[in-house]
DNA sequence: GTCTATAGTCCGATAGAC
DNA sequence: GTCTATCGGACTATAGAC
């Protein structure tokens, strides 16, 4: 990160971390299967959070709370990383092969998600748009969060973001 | 497409795509930019449809429903397309760097239509959230329509997930 | 750890369209 | 005469095979 910050992701090469790690370059790539992954390797620990909570959201939750619950899990975990997650999204903004990866990364948030809700008996497709609407909502918060102006918690920013798309999205119009 | 559908997207060298268009390898990267983007050359059509119809909505539509109105345009547009669609989908979820790309594209879409709402004088974070969650219709349905099973039309498939959606964010659970 | 294929860039040359 | 499309070859870095 420290290399990716300082001259650009590009403009780093693999040869230049494994030098800084202590490592060769073919070790880099056994750890990691390319040079992307390094700033993505934490993230199946905010998956299983994320999973994990809405499993365990009370039953009576409806679909769109239980999202809400894995996305309180989100926001604590990311909250514990202190600095760390801003600074890795400010690489990540910059650079489309990074924006490429993340959005993948989301993507499986989202089917995992919607796994999770098919357990608790949600059906399709109310379980794939609940699951990506709640990846919508933390995409939002998210880079509110990290793009400077917004100091409001990650929590809050995520309730406000949800109950923003309920109003926006509310079966009221139609 | 052919040499893709054939032997797979990553069993392809751009000096085999080149062969068989009958150009180098080097008028190939001037076209495209890089190996996937031949197969997403034409979303920025989609896009531009997509963001006529959301500006071309009544002003009398809420923006969910000036979203829906740009869904239409693309289930036109994608109709039009008859085999080709669906043939490219195909070749596009056999590989991530593919759906990366794909992602990135429709993430794209989302901020132009999120601008396109923002100009109808929609506020923020509504604006960016009414288009996440438009997109995150379109995909659920798009996979759906292309993945076999699913005969309906994709204007109709689009209608059903977006009252899905609606029926499952819906204000009235908090 | 070595070797290698392939993607993608840079520089420059050439030739037809208008 | 300018603009745009093709091509050639050399080059680097990623990533996979062994």
């Amino acid at each position: 990160m420290e290399l990716y910050a300082e001259r650009g992701f590009e403009q780093t090469t693999v040869a230049e971390i494994a030098a800084r790690a202590g490592l060769t370059e073919r070790t880099f790539f056994r750890h990691f299967t390319d040079k992307r992954e390094v700033l993505f390797a934490g993230g199946d620990l905010l998956q299983e959070a994320i999973v994990s909570a809405v499993q365990a959201a009370p039953e009576s939750s409806t679909p769109i709370d239980a999202v809400a619950v894995g996305l309180d899990a989100a926001a604590a975990l990311l909250q514990e990383g202190g600095d760390f997650p801003r600074k890795r999204q400010v690489i990540i903004v910059a650079n489309p092969e990074l924006q490429e990866r993340e959005l993948i990364k989301l993507a499986g948030y989202a089917v995992a998600i919607a796994q999770a809700l098919r357990q608790r008996g949600v059906g399709d497709p109310a379980a794939s748009l609940t699951a990506e609407a709640g990846i919508a909502v933390f995409r939002v918060a998210f880079e509110r969060w990290t793009s400077g102006s917004e100091q409001r918690d990650l929590a809050e920013l995520f309730h406000d973001s949800l109950a923003a798309l309920k109003a926006v999205v509310g079966a009221a119009g139609s």
